[in-house]
Parts: C-alpha cells; structure tokens; sequence
DNA sequence: CGGACCTCTCAGCGGATTCTCAGCGCCGAG
DNA sequence: CTCGGCGCTGAGAATCCGCTGAGAGGTCCG
C-alpha cells in the first residue's frame, strides 16, 4: 500500500507519516506541489493524500494537472476550516474524498484504506437524530437546518451520543469513549458537558434530544426528542 | 478463518490450539504481547483471542495499542476471575466480546464464530414474556408497545424475574441477585419493589405478570400474565 | 501582555430513589 | 371456622444523584 503525502507542515506531516507507517503503510513524503505532480506522475501511488494550501502550486492546481495527465489515482484532500476555499466541497474539486483539519488519525486510516480498497470514496457519513445531523466528515452540526458550532469537546461528546443513539451509555462509558484513556478524573465533567451540549442543542429549540437515564446514564433520543 | 491467538499458558494454549485447528481455524499462536501487536499489525486476522494477563504488555495495553494504530479486527478476550481487572468488564476496555477462565470450549468456539460473522459481538438478547419486552443494552422496557421508564432498582428487579421467567425464585435468591451482596436489611424491601413494579407493568395493563408463590417466592409468567 | 475561549473542578441544592417500619388483610392449615 | 403467618400497603426518613453557577487554570492568538 503506497501513500503519497503532500504536505507542507512540517510538524502535521512528520506525525501523519509516521503514523501511516506504523498503520502498514508505504508512505512517500513530498512538500510542494510541483514536486508532488512530478512524484505522482512518474510512480503509481495506491492513493494520494493532498493538502490544499501548498507552496507553488495549490493542491487544487496539482489535482487538475494530475487528472489532465491521465493521473486516476484517488486523492484524498485534507482542507481547512479557514483557508480560501473553506466553504467549497472539495469533491466540487474532483477529489474523490477529503477531510477537514484538524482531523481524527484513525478517521484518516479508514478512509484510505477504504479508497483503496473500492478505488472510491467511502460514502459520506451523516448521522441523523431527528432534525438533528451530525457530518462526521466536516465536524459539522446542524439542527432544523441552523448550523451549530460546537467545541471539540462538545463535539466529541455528541459523536459518541449520536453513535450509540438509541442506547442507554453509562458515564464511565463515555468517559472512556470521549475523553482520554487515562483520564482519571470526576465524572462529573460528563454532566457538565451534557449541560454545555443541552444549551446549545436543545434549549433552543424547544427539544430534548439527551435524556438522563438516573442512576444508569444518558441515552440519545433516535427521533430527536 | 485464521485466528490469532495470544496465551502464556502452555498447556492452555496448547489445549485450545489444537481444539480450534479441529475446528477448522488456521491458528496463529504467540506468547507474549509485543509479538502479539508485531503480529497482528502485520497479517490479516479474523479474530484475535487474547489473554489479559501477558508478559512484556498485558492484553489491555495491546488491544489500546492495535485500536491506535487502526487494526479493527475483533477481539476476544479471556479474563480470569481474580487478576487485576477481575472486577472489570471486558467490554469497557474496548473489547468485542470476552470470555472468563475457567471457559467451555464450546462456547469459545460459539463466539469466535458470531464474532466472525458479524464482525462484531453477540448481541444481547431482548427478553421477552408476552407483550413484555425488555431490551438489554438499551436498558428499555416496553409493554404492549408503550414504553415504561424504571429505576435502577426496579430495572435490576424485572431484569433478574425476566432472566428466570418461568421460574420461581425466593426472595433471598432475588436478594443475593439484585441487592448488594452484602445487603443484609429487611427482605421486606423484595415485596415493596415488587409493588413498585406491579404498579408500573401490571396494574396500568390490567395484568399479571408478577405471581406471587406463597411461602417460596415470586414468579414471572412467561406469557406476560 | 491581555483577552477570548476552552476544559475541568467544586460545592450546594433539590428532587428522585431507596429503604424502614408498623399495621392490615388474606390465605391456608388444622 | 379460627388462628397464625406471610405478604401487602402507605407513610415517611435517609440517602443518593444529577444539575447548576462560579471560577480557576491553561492555551491560543493578536
């Protein structure tokens, strides 16, 4: 499995490189755009990782000489939230695939190997609670159609709720699921953070999408409260 | 079907070896934790059986260490009753599924199947006596389709009647099997969650569930009453 | 450096839950 | 039919648990 990484942050692509290394991969490592169409040209890569903002040529460009050249490799783009083209789908920009900065590792890992294996991009994930939807691609969190901004740590919280939606998740679950490993600290913080998520996504709105389980947890309700 | 199967205890590992070869797996065997991640990093396993208590890294740190580096394959794992994480469920250490020594070699056998298959655990079972239902992992219990919220007290009572459906069970047993074990108060609180729970799945329902076995204890009718 | 934001801790409040208790009534044995 | 015991019941005390507001520390960014 050859991965081509495009990458200019030294720091992010030291990290990821070492990371798909470990994870199995063969990564070869390049750090502007000229160089990353001549590599990608001249050998046959399973997959390309391509950040956008790129000394050179952007990763826009390098996509569009790539495919010129008959290049069909996929290309996975990892955008950011901030950058000139924040708004735009990059699959608008013929990536097959694309991830936003900051990203999960082991997101990244899925999604490559899923590229690989079906030579196209793993269908977008959504997931939905009623009028509530979570699109773990862009971390994005929308109810009733308003977006909602949320901090990783809310975020994260409500990944977990809404992956097991439905399901009773006791504090030390999320706990273990949400916070690190190692954390060891009140488990009061799952109640706190409930109250941060309940403000911002069912107190505006007149719903009770999380409900407390008393003595058990919290569950989140599959219809959206 | 190939299995990777991580044990120290020779005997054991050699018994369940040539049990599983039998059985039609092709079985990898390593004896430590650090071979175990070399292991299981490098090749393609259905499934991973792996014991807790390892020398070098333990079973936890090695499947934390697999689940880092986005090896997703299933694992089993063995727990003996009085390690160190005796007490511990499996389940929150991220295990797919677990299994406690002493174990049938059968059911082992069982799991690795289901496991296999779904690739995922085996699910609970929902219990069910007439239009009664109690789901497990959702911790919901419905009646006739109406959903009817429990305390934990009472939610670990109808689990417990529910589990020995058809049986009569005394109150000490029901006491050993709900309460604390070292609960040694009134047996009188049995007959007053017993009420609490008629109140809340019989009496609106015009049911009877709950019998009464007088002299010997209670007993949960499998039809629903 | 200062401010904005985020994460987490802490302690008090109040409602929910658990359990105790004492009296009542029904069941079944004789 | 009578009586003793077992289970039922309502009330209330004690405890638990989640909720909440305040705020301390940390980090990032200008």
């Amino acid at each position: 499995m050859r991965v081509l990484m495009v990458e200019d942050e030294l720091r992010l692509a030291d990290t990821v490189h070492r990371g798909l290394t470990d994870a199995g991969f063969v990564v070869e490592l390049v750090h502007d755009g000229e160089n990353a169409v001549w590599a990608a040209t001249e050998h046959n890569y399973d997959v390309i990782v391509l950040d956008i903002m790129l000394p050179k040529l952007n990763g826009y460009r390098v996509l569009e000489l790539l495919r010129a050249r008959g290049v069909w490799t996929p290309v996975l783009m990892l955008t950011a939230k901030d950058g000139e083209y924040d708004q735009t789908d990059a699959f608008d920009l013929g990536a097959d695939d694309y991830l936003t900065k900051p990203f999960s590792f082991l997101v990244l890992v899925a999604r490559l190997r899923a590229l690989i294996r079906r030579g196209g991009p793993e269908r977008p994930v959504v997931l939905t609670a009623g009028d509530l939807t979570l699109d773990v691609t862009r971390r994005r969190v929308e109810r009733n159609g308003r977006e909602i901004t949320l901090t990783p740590r809310e975020y994260g919280l409500l990944e977990f709720l809404m992956r097991h939606r439905g399901d009773t998740v006791s504090k030390s679950e999320i706990l273990a699921g949400v916070w690190d490993p190692a954390f060891d600290g009140d488990p009061n913080v799952v109640e706190v953070y409930v109250r941060y998520l309940r403000k911002k996504i069912d107190t505006p709105f007149a719903r009770h999408a999380i409900e407390t389980i008393r003595g058990m947890g919290y569950r989140l309700n599959p219809e959206g409260g």
